[in-house]
DNA sequence: ATCTCAAATTATACTATATCTAAATTTAAA
DNA sequence: TTTAAATTTAGATATAGTATAATTTGAGAT
């Protein structure tokens, strides 16, 4: 709590409740949430929160690198809210996102890929998660 | 034009003015239109066609495995007439889509993949095309 | 503590993408 | 040629997200 609100302050964020109410559900763990998804969990705790506001304040967490966007299934963007470099594994039976750490995978390019000047790069992996 | 409807054919797909047309524009060469693009492209042919029809073509073609959804940036669903496995570049100035050839990159999981069954999976790259 | 105004929130309208519906048309097989 | 199934079509509907403009509020200055 005292410290999403540390983090706001950090990034010159002005503070209000709605944007510390969504920054709580989106800050304070691993996770990859839709931005109704945020909507309703906000709704929680602010009934009357507009839609308008959580799709802000996600914008405006995006902007000052708090969160990253990522479109990774069905064409529904995510908000990650680990912003450094990771791949992704999509379980497609259950839907789920789960994050891959970036040691986890090394990806080697075989020449060919002379005129492409690569600055950022993930591996989107599909597939069915064993056991659980 | 005969290997197009050839190709539909060997599908079980039944011929009509519009699917023909949509195919032609399509399954023609190396492509990642998105839907709507195709839609005017088809009616530069067919003026009057259908917007439904052009979506349920891309879906059937989909469906049949003549074509491939791909989500690659900003939301925005393309349909990639390569469906062998390859990777993708996405030059971030033009915000053009370039093929990368499946041979051109190496993966390797380095352990940690445990419970991930990976199934299938694509290096995203994003950057600048130099010349050009 | 009050004043002030830039910043933020809100309801609403609007855009874009895609699917659904049901009537009309067309394809292709009998 | 007849017929049934498949396809097309306009329009309605659904969903995700942005734009607008009036209202409210946070926080620094007095
Ligand atoms: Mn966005
Ligand atoms: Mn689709
Ligand atoms: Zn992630
Ligand atoms: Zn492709």
């Amino acid at each position: 709590m005292e410290d999403i609100i540390a983090k706001l302050r950090e990034h010159g964020i002005g503070l209000t409740p709605q944007r510390i109410a969504v920054a709580q559900v989106v800050l304070r763990d691993r996770s990859h949430w839709s931005a109704d998804e945020v909507w309703q969990l906000v709704q929680q705790r602010l009934p009357t929160v507009s839609r308008a506001t959580v799709y802000n304040n996600l914008n405006l967490f995006v902007a000052k690198h708090l969160l990253k966007e990522q479109i990774l299934q069905g064409g529904h963007v995510v908000f990650d809210s680990c912003v450094e470099p990771h791949h992704h594994f999509l379980d497609e039976q259950t839907g789920q996102i789960h994050d891959v750490p970036w040691e986890a995978v090394r990806v080697e390019t075989h020449d060919a890929l002379g005129d492409f000047e690569v600055r950022d790069y993930q591996v989107i992996m599909r597939g069915r998660r064993r056991n659980h």
